[in-house]
DNA sequence: CGAGTGTGTTACCATAATAGTAACACTATG
DNA sequence: CATAGTGTTACTATTATGGTAACACACTCG
C-alpha cells in the first residue's frame, strides 16, 4: 500500500506557513490552498504542534505559525510527526509456524532488512528542509509561470 | 500507513523455496509455515511468477520452484513484484488550488522529494538477496536455537 | 463585557485496501 | 481415469483514510 497523503498535505501546510513570514494563518485559508476541509487541516496541525513544529494562537485573529525556522524542519521531522510512529513495513499478521526453521527465524531477519530500508528512506528525507521545498516551489513557479 | 504484509510473506515464501533446493513445494505446505490460507499463498505466487521470480508446475506432484538462483533475486525484485507498482507516497487527493503559488507548484516539488526517498528505500532493498536472507535465517537459528 | 473569530477535538460516514475463506475450472501425473 | 495441485474468482470482515459537521473553549476587539 501507499504512505498516506498526510505527509504531502503537511509539507504543503508548512510551506504555506513559511510564506506567511510570521503572520498566523488560519486553517480555513490553508484549506483553500490544499483544497480540502478546514478540519482536516486542523487535524494535521494538531499532530505538527504535538511534534513541536508549529505553534497555534487561539481566539480571534489567531492562527498557526512555524515554531522554528523552516531551514531547521526536515522532511523527516514532518514524516515522523504525521505518519504512524511504528515500522513502515508490516510483518505477518499471524505469527509464522515456530516448528518450521524458516518460520521460526524469518521475522527477526525481516525486521533487520526492512528496518534498514526505512532508515534509508528517512535519511533521504532528512536531507531536505521546508526551506528547501519553499525555494523549489518558487523556482518551479519561475520555470512554469502560471501555466494551466 | 504501512506497506502491506505481502512483502514479508513473499520473502518468506521465496526463502522456503530456496530450502527446497529445486524440489517443488505446494501452496499448502508453504501456508503451513506462513500460518495462513493456501489461497493467500497462491495469490502471492501468481504475482511472483508474473515477475519471473518463480515457476509453477501444475497437476499432481506439482508445486513451485525458484525461477533463478536465490542469489540473483534481490528484495527489491520482491518488493516490485508484490507491492503496487505506483509511487510509494500518496499526494493530495484533490488537486491543490492552482490560484495559490504554493498550491500550483507544490506537487512537482513533492514528487521529486518523495521519489528520491523511494529510490533510497529500493536501493537499500536491492543490497540484499533471498540467498542472504536464507543465510541469516540459518545463522539466527544457530544463535537462538529453537527457543520459544 | 460581550460578540465574533478561530482552534482543538469528537463523532460519524463513505470509500478503499487488505487478508481470510470457499469454490471451481483446468492441468498434469501416475 | 482418479487424484493432486494450480490459478482465479467471488465474497466477507476488518482497518485506515479523508471528508463532514458539530461543539466546547479561548482570545481579541469593539
Amino acid at each position: 500500500m501507499t504512505i498516506s497523503s498526510r505527509f504531502a498535505v503537511a509539507v504543503h501546510i508548512l510551506t504555506l506557513l513559511e510564506t506567511g513570514r510570521g503572520e498566523p494563518l488560519t486553517s480555513e485559508y490553508m484549506a483553500g490552498s490544499v483544497n480540502t476541509n478546514p478540519a482536516v487541516v486542523r487535524r494535521l496541525l494538531s499532530l505538527l504542534a504535538r511534534a513541536g513544529l508549529t505553534r497555534a494562537r487561539m481566539g480571534a485573529g489567531g492562527g498557526t505559525v512555524l515554531a522554528r525556522p523552516a531551514a531547521e524542519i526536515t522532511l523527516r521531522d514532518v514524516y515522523r510527526a504525521v505518519e504512524c510512529e511504528g515500522p513502515l513495513f508490516s510483518l505477518h499478521h499471524e505469527r509464522p509456524n515456530p516448528k518450521c526453521p524458516v518460520g521460526r527465524n524469518i521475522q527477526a531477519v525481516l525486521e533487520r532488512a526492512t528496518g534498514a530500508a526505512q532508515v534509508a528512506l528517512e535519511e533521504q528525507l532528512r536531507g531536505r528542509t521546508v526551506a528547501d521545498v519553499m525555494a523549489e516551489v518558487v523556482a518551479e513557479g519561475r520555470e512554469a509561470p502560471a501555466s494551466r
